[in-house]
DNA sequence: CAGCTTTGAACAAACGATTGTTCAAAAGAA
DNA sequence: TTCTTTTGAACAATCGTTTGTTCAAAGCTG
């Protein structure tokens, strides 16, 4: 028994073929497809163009249409580091969002440094319609990356001075809340392992941190706090140089420089949380693998991508949507790197 | 002084503007810039085309050429998760292979069981010329999803019977490696924690466990295996399963098992690796932000991504690529979780 | 110098949609 | 009954490339 030579792959069906079978002009298909309001069609031809369509599976081709349109209902969202869950995440909640809207979310993820021949490629060459961008890239470097941008564009998890829209955390606030978890504990000798000097984020970690030990009355004290940058072995380096201080609780501005202090901690024979606590900002899986348990602040890194997504398709259909406050934090996730302050001071 | 208003944004330079600039027909620029080989040109006109199109900054739409030639020169790759260090990089080398090649690679993220219908979108609307998938469903599932897809695929990380080209990691060898390893190190009671049940990659790991067992000439105790899946609960709970057994060595077959491994034993108040030797298959970052940091056996994750897409490249340019042998796993990285048995038995 | 090749490039028809415009038939008005 | 409106849909031009075909001029051949 012969087998057909696998069913001519269903030659793409189009929208002609759909005309021609419901006996009407691909004008009027199209309009009846796309929901157009502006023809008039009688009630029975349409159901009968949207049975057949149906029935033919027909799906508009892209390309076509976003040749014709100029429009391809697609944004592209450009990231640093995609095994990154903060990234990881935003890229979620921005899909999410786009689906819901219409749009595909393409994902270009580029080393950092080559963001602007990315930003230019994509923009160029009528792939997407807005782009999503996050960087962690100088201030500088990015403003000129964004020039080459043709198209609208919303930044991600940072904020650019004097420029496009952006959907920040609110980090600050976080570092906040870290410190009052703490300070709630008993804990008065708190140490900051801050983030990269002179980045937006780690500036507002650092603000957080000072309002909270404000909060708690407590001193501000400057030998409490190094930076750590955003590496385990920058968190190593750091919790080394605070060692001799003494405190008996830690706040880390990543997760990443959480796990560099704890190995530190670690060897230093220190036990955590009896000796000393542990908080990190931002929650991620890789929190519950350390050891201890990794207490944290979850930060609402999915919202931050779905945000900003509408925002962008939203000012993509012309409405001048208004800059939207720092995303507040959410929940305090208590695992068991922190505890009460040790008794003897 | 009155500013422009924001000149004319460029609008895009098509191939007809660099046809009529350079005094040639559009069919003329257009073979000349792709370097079509079949037409004659003056060597006089083609220097001038190509000069006008560089000061043009000419760039072909995409969406014309390709509605035009029903190919995008883009390959997707679908992938269950995105902070995955394994997909990540993958989706690197990927983009590195594709890039070289001249396509570009559609990242698509889905949630597990949403792959079949990521794939049909996919390959139904002409935005891909062929696929990569990794896909952490059951064969059948894989199977079915599958034959949504309307263009060539290629799968990464796994193996569907009878089907399809399919680039793999060779665990079997990864994990022969690591006992090795561990029995240099005098450990002879050497546990594995196991992936998920029927897997394709946890039956590899768990063969090539048993294979450096024999080569160590120690005798295969199925007392000393639990499965652990993919998880740092699972990785728990085998190694409480496992503990009453007094092994002085474990074989995690991910970092995410071996992480929640540790934890126990941290708990047990057995001390790593003075009293119990830890290794994990697969490196990434995390490994050292674990304590103590874990020695891995590296995998390249990337020259798999990079071999499927030349793999699926090649297969779209007509060529029929021979299948290619799992990917031999990397170095052994050897970090602090690993050291000599402990002395008395 | 007439006829045949070669060269080098222009012509023109797609690809699959969208959308401004035109138009016949039906309905309503005078 | 004739003229104007309204309805419902067909016509046709485009979007920016690619590629099969045609064709004039130049170069050879004998």
């Amino acid at each position: 028994m012969m087998k057909a030579k696998a069913a001519p792959p269903s030659a793409r069906v189009t929208l002609a073929d759909v005309a021609r079978t419901a006996g009407v002009d691909m004008s009027t298909a199209s309009r009846v497809l796309r929901g157009e309001a502006t023809q008039r069609v009688r009630e029975e031809t349409r159901d009968r163009i949207l049975k057949v369509a149906e029935e033919l599976q027909y799906l508009a081709n892209p390309l076509a249409r976003g040749l014709r349109t100029a429009r391809t209902s697609t944004i592209g969202i450009v990231v640093p580091q995609l095994d990154n869950p903060v990234f990881a995440s935003a890229i979620r909640g921005a899909e999410l969002a786009a689906a819901r809207l219409g749009y595909s979310l393409l994902i270009s993820h580029r080393e950092p440094g080559a963001t602007g021949t990315t930003i230019a490629k994509l923009s160029q060459t009528n792939r997407v319609d807005g782009l999503l961008v996050a960087s962690l890239d100088d201030d500088e470097v990015l403003r000129t990356d964004l020039t080459a941008a043709r198209v609208p564009y919303v930044l991600m998890n940072r904020v650019l001075p004097g420029a496009a829209l952006s959907v920040v955390l609110d980090s600050r606030a976080a570092a906040r809340l870290a410190v009052a978890h703490l300070a709630a504990l008993g804990h008065r000798r708190i140490a900051h392992l801050a983030g990269r000097e002179g980045g937006f984020n780690a500036k507002e970690r650092w603000e957080g941190y000072r309002d909270g030990l404000k909060a708690a009355g407590i001193a501000y004290d400057a030998s409490l706090v190094a930076v750590a940058g955003y590496t385990a072995e920058g968190g190593m380096w750091a919790m080394r140089a605070l060692l001799p201080q003494r405190p008996t609780a830690v706040l880390a501005a990543t997760l990443v420089s959480a796990a560099g202090a704890m190995t530190v901690l670690h060897e230093a024979g220190l036990r955590i949380p009896e000796d000393i606590s542990v908080i990190g900002l931002h929650d991620a899986p890789v929190a519950g693998m350390l050891y201890p348990a990794l207490t944290t602040v979850m930060m609402p890194t999915e919202e931050m991508g779905s945000v900003a997504a509408t925002l962008l398709i939203r000012s993509l259909n012309g409405e001048s949507p208004a800059a939207v406050a720092p995303l507040p934090p959410g929940a305090l996730i208590s695992r068991n790197s922190t505890g009460p302050a040790p008794h003897g001071r």
